[in-house]
DNA sequence: ACTTTCTCTGGCAGCGTTTTCATGCCGTGA
DNA sequence: TCACGGCATGAAAACGCTGCCAGAGAAAGT
């Protein structure tokens, strides 16, 4: 006496495809996602489940498939534009390939922070870790976690890593000024703070002061004033650099948000850039144009792509990653009008 | 022969630390949820829990509660940063009430995109529609999904709708403008292109005549320069503006990125802002106070925040959302160093 | 002391798919 | 012509968990 399901206003399933296909439910499965099956009953399926708007519950799907389609992203902060860049462009390419994401946010970066494992491992098949989403050690147990991973950014050697080589990134910064002639030359750090790098910002110092080096400057004149991560901490390092005694006729920023803030402090206190003192940072921030900032370039959308398809090949191939796996990607100059040579000094 | 589950590779599952535990699945899933439970039992379950570090697999969980506890969003860019932090803020309050996000990024804000309504139906238990996310009309029809749904933004007259006052926030930013004794004043407004919110640009228009019709400024004056959204039109639109006959002596902005267009190709022009030109924008972008540009505030973390807060009382108690539902949240102008009275007018 | 009511408990039946597995069928080679 | 391999098919068994239900005690009321 109860009307068929179908009737009913319950959303249809699988069976009530294959009823209407005259098939199997086992048959319609196949035939839904591309399974051996005869054409004219592929056809009648495809046909029933359109005519229904059948969409398999994916719940259901995961349970007994015991696969759920979906990786984990886990950042520091969401919010921060090169993990935004990195993450969407990550999820255009998982999303084509029908995988779901599911993000992790650090919150505000609180060191340490990691989400439990047991989660993770009970909602993703895999995970992206983007770089100093935890202590480098933080970052290494979760690799073990046994659950498929890639890394973008961080250490260089780890297997399955996708970034950029940071220290020969703001080595080139470095020479692009020397270049110019200048010899007195400062660099902004971050130090702490939310969206923090520990990894990189280590890797740009060394550049920096690699290039000093070869360019035979003494260690002395190579000033690196540390100050939190961001625009606000960019601007404290520049006002520290103004209260010294003899200013640099070039300051280099680990990071275009710091050198935004630096150009601020600049602009207020009255000295042009770059006819005062010139100006370079590093990432090529989607707002680095408009301040008109030199910087050195990382593709950001590409280390998200390349840390997504090599997720995909991963999971596609079932088993553990080549031990060479990974990619590391150029930085590329690009001139703006935030660098001239020193004046006066030659 | 074969060795207890438990002993071999597999995750654990509730059965078994229902067994360790000495109770039946179903306590043990009691226990876990927090339902009504002798203490001694619940405390063996817990224990035993913790020990196996049993995570309940989501699938099972979700296939047999018949819940997602997932809630799609419907954002037409995702890296736009009014759209990163609406995302952020509602997703720190889902996540901490036990929801996941699951975001469905409209690519490239290509008009008229959306998800599959069978896909979210088959994912979520319910969304938050981000405004734009579709033309108004395909956002209209997305309510009608049949899941629940609140929406940021948008047309004010919608239940559900978290949002401001585009119209007088954008009458504030103009009468602001009027009470320094500016009368020759241009709006630079968005036409088309990612990120654009065609709703809240019209309303932003309406304010800027509204507000110049009450203050008896002639509409002749009142020129609006429409370009594609964002820095790149925002600059277009400046130089539309500089091409004219006779310069206005502010310039209203329809949004921040827009202003921060304008401001570079004013500074390029050799003019000086405030002196020779004011301008104000719409948002209070991160990157505003770089600028010291003079804005209207809108609380964005706090729009995200309480769609979250109307989405967990829509799931919670299960029907419909009361009518009157939503909320209109205030903007405020923050006063910054890129407006001053006109030169030479008064 | 005897119901009645309430609280806690375990058994069991799903939840909607996918995935064996066994079957029947067809074509192919001997 | 007969046996055999391969392929398409449907029945049924998972997948791991949460409802629902009925029963067992304990508490409370008469």
């Amino acid at each position: 006496m109860t009307p068929p399901s179908v009737l009913r206003g319950r959303r249809p399933g699988i069976v009530d495809v294959a009823r209407l296909a005259q098939v199997s439910p086992s048959t319609a499965s196949r035939a839904i996602r591309g399974g051996a099956v005869s054409p004219d009953r592929r056809d009648r399926v495809l046909r029933a489940a359109a005519q229904l708007a059948y969409v398999p519950l994916q719940a259901a799907v995961r349970l007994s498939s015991g696969r759920t389609r979906t990786v984990g992203v886990v950042v520091p902060t969401a919010e921060r534009w090169f993990f935004v860049e990195v993450v969407t462009a990550a999820a255009r390419v998982l999303r084509a390939a029908g995988y779901d994401l599911l993000i992790f946010d650090g919150g505000h970066g609180e060191p340490g922070w990691l989400p439990e494992a047991g989660e993770l491992r009970s909602k993703v098949d895999a995970v992206v870790l983007v770089a100093s989403a935890a202590s480098d050690d933080g970052m290494l147990a979760l690799r073990d976690l046994a659950v498929p991973a890639v890394v973008v950014g961080g250490p260089r050697d780890v297997p399955g890593r996708v970034g950029v080589d940071d220290e020969s990134g703001a080595a080139t910064a470095v020479r692009h000024l020397v270049l110019l002639g200048h010899r007195r030359i400062a660099m902004i750090a971050g130090g702490t703070g939310a969206g923090f790098d520990r990894t990189s910002s280590s890797a740009r110092r060394a550049g920096f002061r690699g290039a000093l080096e070869a360019a035979g400057i003494p260690a002395g004149s190579a000033a690196i004033v540390s100050r939190p991560w961001g625009v606000a901490g960019g601007a404290a390092a520049m006002e520290e650099i103004l209260g010294g005694d003899r200013l640099p006729t070039a300051v280099f920023a680990e990071s275009d948000e710091m050198a935004f803030g630096a150009l601020q402090v600049l602009r207020r206190a009255g000295l042009e850039v770059p006819r005062d003192i010139s100006v370079i940072g590093f990432d090529n921030h989607e707002m680095a144009a408009v301040f008109d900032l030199t910087t050195v370039a990382q593709p950001v959308a590409d280390q998200g792509r390349a840390a997504a398809v090599l997720l995909l090949e991963l999971l596609g191939q079932g088993g553990p990653l080549h031990p060479g796996a990974g990619v590391t990607l150029p930085t590329s100059l690009i001139v703006r009008g935030s660098v001239c040579p020193p004046k006066g000094e030659l």
